[in-house]
DNA sequence: TGTGTCTAGTAAAATGTTTTACTGAGGGGG
DNA sequence: CCCCCTCAGTAAAACATTTTACTAGACACA
């Protein structure tokens, strides 16, 4: 005793049945199996505590039932509710369908040794899901036009072909401008994100600025501050534009965090944010509501953002394995190169607007 | 072509050697193989880009080179500096033993099915690392005296023997107690953790209070106010305690947050925070230093704890693994109970003084 | 010459599943 | 009575490794 574990076999004897009988009642492919036979079964896993071992059973077709999330090596990757949110959101729907998660940070090494392909290769896991993705991250090429599972959550990229999941920030913009003129205001400042750096971000402006001009209002260049996306240079952005124009009545920012950011400069210059300056964010993050006054912004949703691209995924590795089983070993060339039938997951998810009490009407 | 992946066998025939050869350079048991024919087979792996398969590797002995991370449902449990910290020290450490990391979350259906336990018996994980653990997590009754391989991070429990690593928190209110003290220090305040329910916030106030009263100062009662961990709740406290006591000249957080918290409350109170009202706290997160004045407090190092929890834990499988080989089949009935010779993991991890500029000599 | 030991390997069993291709029994139609 | 079909199930191959137990040959020593 202690000395294997309780395997298919000890049921298989058990319950007096063979091997394959009890693998095709454990997978519900129950089609040529008698009720009565079923019971049985079902009766001798009961009776041994028979659990299936993952790693045996993912040899035989090559799968994990295992994604993987990686995130970029920043300073506190894990300690953000951005990625907290996504990542939860992912949790679940990975639970729903009974896969697990495993955890990569996209380290100086991790890419150096190209561990992103190992890790597939390896049977480690069978799908990716990237959070944070920037410009920066070059070796994403590796997944350009290939086969390999791997999906962008809330990012996008103009050079590579890659599967993606992302809120609409383009009409996020655009609500955010819409709001803000209905509401009267057209002295308007703008905090915004590294543009040149995040696309989310940089589309999120640029239709904000767009929609502006459409309905009429110009913003000055010299109005659109980077905050970087952190409270501090948030507060930093806003004291910035409060000089700049002492008489803008509301600023825009591009998250929250620096919204708040912007609520503490506020204050600093003796005015009072949502009364003397109106103040909009993006995200809806819990802390939003929390604020005083409670903050208006535009929910993003990330936690479904998560649960839908693991989804996607999920589908996409569906689909895929189903496929090579078909035409496997009939076309020779197809080494890395994409099958004209494969579809890029390429999906936009809609945003809402979430009015408190941050902006005054004028 | 594409039809299956390069295993060993393909090494084996490139390089024109037995499984075994190829297996046993692979794993560098080289004791007993030619420099020439290794030097062989290396090149063969090479050129056919060969990488071994975790799940088949894992299948002989049973182990998935894998851990868990386990942290309870919370409302944004992913979302939290602490939690970052530990998580990412856990990740370094399992990444330089070549382990994975898996993420798993408490919920409601996750122990009332079990998970916690088919996850190791399905061989998808070697461990399990929980953090946020408390007096609520009653299933952990489970690991109770067991020989399963889950470690408690950062909290300990009276009523069930688990492994533990954690830092010193009797140590961390013995020093401030004693800064404060050093400072000049007498009319004191302190906003406390949860302590009914955090065993480790329990300490740290136990130690401090016990401590001051070493030295000859006595901490009332009503200068004692939860602020339960969070910002928001921390200024409420501090508030509290303004109002209790306007004399009071320091206050001592047993996290970061709150001193933050604290500061907030203390400005509103139209006094300077580190000048007025010395404030200290506890943690060292990243904002601590940022903070204006910068935060006097104590260093967790939660990064070196998630990281030596997790060294721990792999030491503890690495024997336990090694043990059970050797009498295998010996004993009969140790069922779950211990042998008398496994030891529990019981670390303490020591903390440090960072001195900045929020307490005031008086 | 016989015995023993060391070196550099190898053959084969074991790990726990899934899946493919087969089989024997029973029944219906011609 | 023979043929074919379905039903309920099984045998065996496949998956990619590790590990144990064995061996052929070289060499030393008595």
């Amino acid at each position: 005793m202690g000395k294997t574990r309780v395997s298919i076999r000890d049921v298989a004897r058990e319950s007096g049945v063979s091997l394959t009988t009890v693998s095709l009642v454990l997978n519900k492919n129950d089609a040529r199996i008698s009720e009565a036979t079923r019971e049985r079964v079902l009766d001798a896993i009961q009776r041994l505590d028979y659990t299936p071992s993952r790693l045996a059973r993912g040899l035989p077709n090559r799968q994990s039932k295992t994604l993987a999330i990686l995130v970029p090596a920043l300073q506190h990757a894990f300690a953000d509710v951005y990625f907290g949110e996504i990542i939860s959101g992912i949790y679940e729907a990975a639970a729903e369908r009974g896969f697990r998660i495993m955890l990569e940070v996209a380290r100086r090494d991790y890419v150096k040794r190209r561990e992103y392909l190992t890790v597939l290769d390896d049977c480690s896991v069978d799908g990716i899901l990237f959070i944070g993705a920037s410009e920066e991250h070059t070796w994403l090429q590796d997944f350009h036009g290939t086969d390999r599972p791997l999906l962008v959550v809330n990012n996008h990229f103009t050079q590579w072909d890659l599967h993606r999941v992302e809120c609409d920030y383009q009409q996020a913009g655009r609500l955010a401008a819409d709001y803000l003129t209905d509401m009267g205001h057209t002295r308007i400042g703008h905090i915004s994100g590294p543009i040149d750096k995040v696309l989310t971000t940089a589309d999120l402006t640029t239709a904000f600025i767009e929609r502006l001009t459409e309905r009429g209002t110009r913003l000055a260049d010299q109005l659109i501050v980077d905050g970087k996306l952190h409270v501090e240079f948030g507060k930093l952005a806003c004291e910035e534009l409060l000089q700049r124009d002492p008489a803008i009545t509301a600023i825009f920012a591009s998250n929250d965090k620096m919204a708040l950011g912007a609520y503490q400069a506020i204050r600093e210059a003796g005015k009072k944010p949502g009364q003397d300056v109106s103040v909009m964010g993006c995200d809806d993050i819990a802390t939003a509501r929390l604020a005083e006054p409670g903050l208006t912004t535009i929910s993003m949703n990330f936690l479904n953002v998560g649960a839908e691209s693991c989804r996607s995924l999920l589908d996409l590795i569906k689909t895929q394995t189903g496929r090579s089983k078909n035409n496997a070993g009939v076309n020779g060339a197809t080494n890395g190169t994409v099958p004209a039938e494969s579809l890029r997951v390429d999906r936009r998810l809609p945003v809402e607007l979430i009015e408190r009490a941050s902006v005054q009407r004028v």
